[in-house]
DNA sequence: TCGGTATATTCCCGTCAAGGAATATATGGC
DNA sequence: GCCATATATTCCTTGACGGGAATATACCGA
């Protein structure tokens, strides 16, 4: 998963991702089209396959790169895990805070 | 989004995220349970505040780092974007691919 | 106001990633 | 086999980032 942030966090490269959404395009064509040199879209598009997040599938002298559904899906439902926190009072959690601040224990053993 | 991915990308700032999915919680009780350094558990806590992935509400002395759901959500809104390839055929688009081939053009204008 | 606790900041260092330029590899046509 | 096209890799330099240690700042209680 880690892999998988840092892939997109490069905005070179979450352009690619954005671009090939529309389906999967040779090299020349993504670096056309977001105006990138060749060796930094082979080297980007090599990123985002080591991250699973791309598929290469050689069609004559190109390789046509295409996205691939599990990251995402893997980030799906991790951001699932989530999803109580979009409508759940956060407020209502600063209560509970009080009690964690008293299991507070310093990192020696008994209190001097 | 950049910085959210970049944010997430960091395995100790994943930790922390995770972490305060349980609640809010003060810089030493993250950096207890996580086993890091204060120091760090600050600078990371920086980050992820830049990042807006979490808000601080001072207590006492101590400063209480919550999640923020705005950005998780934005997260998930851009991956709902994605959704239609989680259950397309992919393989469909290849033959859409021929076109695009087709309108491959050289940068130069006229081919020699 | 002073001491102590909780947190933030700074400095230093090693590592890593990105961009640019040049070069290497692969594939198809003739 | 040779040339051209499409893509990959390497080398280099630079800037950003993470960890550790030391220090600074904020806030509380007496």
């Amino acid at each position: 998963m880690h892999e998988t942030f840092a892939a997109l966090a490069d905005p070179q490269r979450f352009r690619i991702v954005e671009l090939l959404r529309s389906g999967p395009r040779p090299v020349n064509d993504i670096g056309e089209r977001l105006r990138l040199q060749q060796p930094q879209v082979s080297k980007h598009l090599r990123v985002l396959k080591e991250a699973g997040l791309v598929d290469v599938q050689p069609r004559a002298q190109q390789r046509l790169y295409a996205l691939r559904a599990q990251p995402l899906r893997e980030l799906h439902e991790w951001l699932e895990r989530y999803h109580q926190l979009w409508d759940a009072r956060f407020e209502a959690m600063d209560e509970l805070l009080e009690e964690l601040q008293q299991e507070e224990k310093p990192h020696g053993r008994s209190k001097k």
